[in-house]
DNA sequence: CTAAGTTCTAGAGTTCACTCTAGGTCAAGG
DNA sequence: CCTTGACCTAGAGTGAACTCTAGAACTTAG
């Protein structure tokens, strides 16, 4: 009895998926398209996808690499790496400071716009006030 | 002689303005269809674009926008406002203040995604080196 | 058992912000 | 002049990330 085999995984449809993830049905079934699972999405006899806690967790990581603008074809490249199980540390690591770096360069640039629009409201506001 | 009489500007073709914007030949004629120049560029009499130190500094703000995620859409109701002259800076100010705090959240955001990007790197490293 | 609501696949369609093509016209150096 | 490189317009094409359609199969409440 392995320590997997005592957790009690809920399961969802891809409906339920869809209304937790945030994500639509359709959405879901181009992310298994594109690989963006790391592991086979189990089917009922009838062939309804299956999912379970893991699913759910993993689409909460994807959303965050996706709503920072990670490319789907490098959250493909990471499911992959998952997928493909232990060993791959140093390529996961090497996609992930990539991404940080990104974020990094990212967040100061926003910060720095936000200036520049900060001024503008600020030159705005003032135009307006001196028009008595 | 008004003010703006007395100051020289320099002409730039699509060519040069593209250089100095780093935008595509391409994509300055696309912006200029879109209205996204405040003013109506002049031209040779032949036709071509002439362009002036005030459209280098707007490509700038353009640039800016736009590395800030706003849609050409609002960039070009910012521009039109502009174009429109004096009296709107309300419409301005509203556009500008609605991307701020677009801009407010999507720091917050990149930042919250930052950490959760730091702690998986930190989580790989320790896998790595766990593997003695 | 049946009807209604979900889900299935394959593939076409959409939106955004360009990018590229075709078939010319213009401008500047020699 | 003449050539060559830049520029012109109109419109088609591209890539990303979905979204939607059609027609069929599955599931579940009654």
């Amino acid at each position: 009895m392995t320590a997997e085999a005592t957790i009690a995984e809920r399961t969802y449809t891809i409906g339920e998926l869809a209304a937790i993830s945030g994500l639509s049905v359709h959405a879901l079934r181009w992310y298994e398209a594109q690989g963006l699972f790391p592991r086979d999405i189990p089917r009922t006899p009838g062939g309804q996808r299956i999912f379970g806690d893991e699913a759910v967790r993993w689409l909460a990581l994807l959303n965050r690499l996706r709503d920072s603008a990670m490319p789907v074809a490098d959250m493909a490249r990471y499911s992959q790496l998952v997928r493909a199980g232990e060993g791959n540390e140093a390529d996961r690591i090497a996609l992930m400071e990539s991404h940080a770096r990104y974020l990094d360069a990212q967040i100061e640039e926003l910060i720095a716009s936000r200036e520049v629009i900060r001024d503008k409201i600020i030159f705005y506001r003032r135009a307006v006030a001196s028009r008595t």
